[in-house]
DNA sequence: TCTGGGGTCCTAGGACCC
DNA sequence: TCTGGGGTCCTAGGACCC
């Protein structure tokens, strides 16, 4: 049997827990750039603002009523996503950390002992919510994607308090029947308009098409696994993580930038930046990178601009893996003059690290040593190099110590930077934030 | 005027190997 | 007339998730 807790509108009531003030009122918090909107308070989702919608499309509407809208704060909500799930592993054989407000659950076994799963459930929601403030639904069931299907219900329906547990045939039809399709984990966009074109309107008559339909139509395997598990057939297995965390066979930086850009240079600056701190989270999961992939994005929004929007080079790194930000930089740069058309106007760039792996398993030596390792100090120096970095970094803040294409002369931000009017503190990662109570 | 970021998995074609 | 089979790796792109 599979949990799935997830917290009640994560990123705001994180908020909530440092600023009660916003109890009861229309709250959302922004994506980067103060964009879009990511995170809804129940009474914004009654005002009808919709999951993603532009900010300046809501700003008025949310004044109107009183509301506030906040510019995320990751070190926040990363730091209360451990404290959550450290609750969680206290209380079940194996959690498995799914997104930053969301993990399965291993419940197999704790009936026996324990009383019914339900009560520990509930036991659970009311642990997490006393020792982090964070509210939260739970879903039980056979497989991962009918667990999620009891989450979702359990948040849509106030007299579920919080909880469902689908283990009976006669329950999983009647949720399966209350779900539009569209709802189902696996199912987007596109494929929700494919199966409402073919009739397929509620989760239940997903669960029943046939095995060659669901391949032919909703991505080969990826369609028939999501089905059987609809049907009570699991197909996904618990990947516990370790200590809270998951580690990552990819690790990604991509920003959109606070004006638009066409200079190569200026593009160095954010692609320097965004690989460095790409580098940092590697170094930080104890792994090395064999593959780099830079990204540059053009405005997708623009109609006069047709796709490809986003076009990417991927580079397997000829002297093998690495975590050295110089190393891997020295590479980036001859991605980014391959990518680089002069003309182009940018909204955003990226780097993407993936082939992760620890290091010290077989490392390939380049035959031609290419120009890039030249500048590279021999290996114990380089990884001194990185670990000092890293605790300078660490102890003075990020970005103290960096490349110098990341730095802009003067004292105006750095034409790449982005916005972030509505920023909370860090209320629990930094001794400066830390909430004062007078 | 304004439209996010970081992940996963799968597919498919081409290069290359024996 | 008639041009193998089976495998891996690389690269790019598409779909989905939170």
């Amino acid at each position: 049997m599979f949990g799935l807790v997830d917290g009640n509108n994560f990123y705001v009531s994180c908020e909530r827990v440092f600023q009660p003030r916003l109890e009861g009122r229309p709250v959302v918090v922004l994506s980067n750039n103060d964009g879009n909107v990511v995170s809804r308070s129940a009474e914004a989702k009654q005002l009808g603002i919709a999951m993603g919608a532009p900010y300046f499309e809501v700003r008025a509407l949310l004044r109107r009523h009183q509301g506030h809208a906040l510019s995320s704060n990751y070190a926040l909500y990363g730091d209360m996503s451990r404290r959550v799930m450290a609750r969680l592993a206290d209380q079940v054989p194996a959690v498995e950390v799914y997104s930053i407000d969301e993990a399965f659950l291993d419940l197999h076994g704790l009936t026996t002992f324990c009383g019914t799963l339900d009560a520990r459930a509930h036991r659970m929601r009311r642990d997490v919510l006393a020792c982090t403030g964070i509210p939260t639904c739970v879903g039980m069931a056979p497989t991962k994607t009918l667990a999620k299907v009891a989450n979702r219900l359990a948040k849509q329906y106030p007299e579920l308090q919080g909880i469902l547990r689908l283990d009976t045939e006669s329950r999983r039809e009647r949720a399966l029947r209350a779900l539009p399709v569209a709802e189902v984990w696996g199912i987007g966009r596109q494929y929700a308009q494919l199966l409402a074109a073919h009739g397929i309107r509620t989760a239940w008559e997903l669960a029943g098409v046939s095995e060659a339909w669901a391949r032919k139509h909703l991505g080969g395997v990826v369609g028939w696994r999501l089905v059987q598990e609809l049907r009570g057939q699991p197909c996904q297995g618990l990947l516990p993580s370790e200590e809270g965390t998951l580690a990552r066979q990819s690790i990604r930086c991509s920003r959109s930038f606070g004006q638009r850009l066409t200079a190569i240079e200026d593009l160095w600056g954010a692609v320097t930046t965004y690989l460095s701190r790409a580098a940092e989270k590697l170094r930080a999961q104890g792994d090395q990178a064999h593959i780099l992939t830079v990204f540059l994005s053009q405005d997708r929004y623009d109609p006069r601009l047709p796709p490809p929007h986003t076009r990417s080079t991927t580079l397997t790194l000829p002297s093998g893996p690495t975590s050295h930000t110089l190393q891997l930089l020295a590479y980036a740069r001859r991605l980014l003059e391959k990518l680089y058309e002069p003309g182009r106007v940018y909204v955003k760039a990226g780097v993407v690290l993936d082939g992760l792996e620890p290091p010290g398993r077989g490392q390939q030596l380049s035959l031609f040593a290419p120009a890039a390792e030249a500048a590279i100090p021999a290996a114990g120096r380089a990884r001194q190099l990185m670990r000092t970095l890293d605790d300078l970094n660490r102890q003075f803040g990020r970005g103290t110590v960096r490349p110098a294409a990341a730095i802009t002369t003067g004292r105006q931000p750095a034409p790449w930077q982005g916005q972030a009017h509505h920023r909370s503190q860090a209320y629990t990662t930094r001794f400066d934030d830390i909430l004062l109570v007078f």
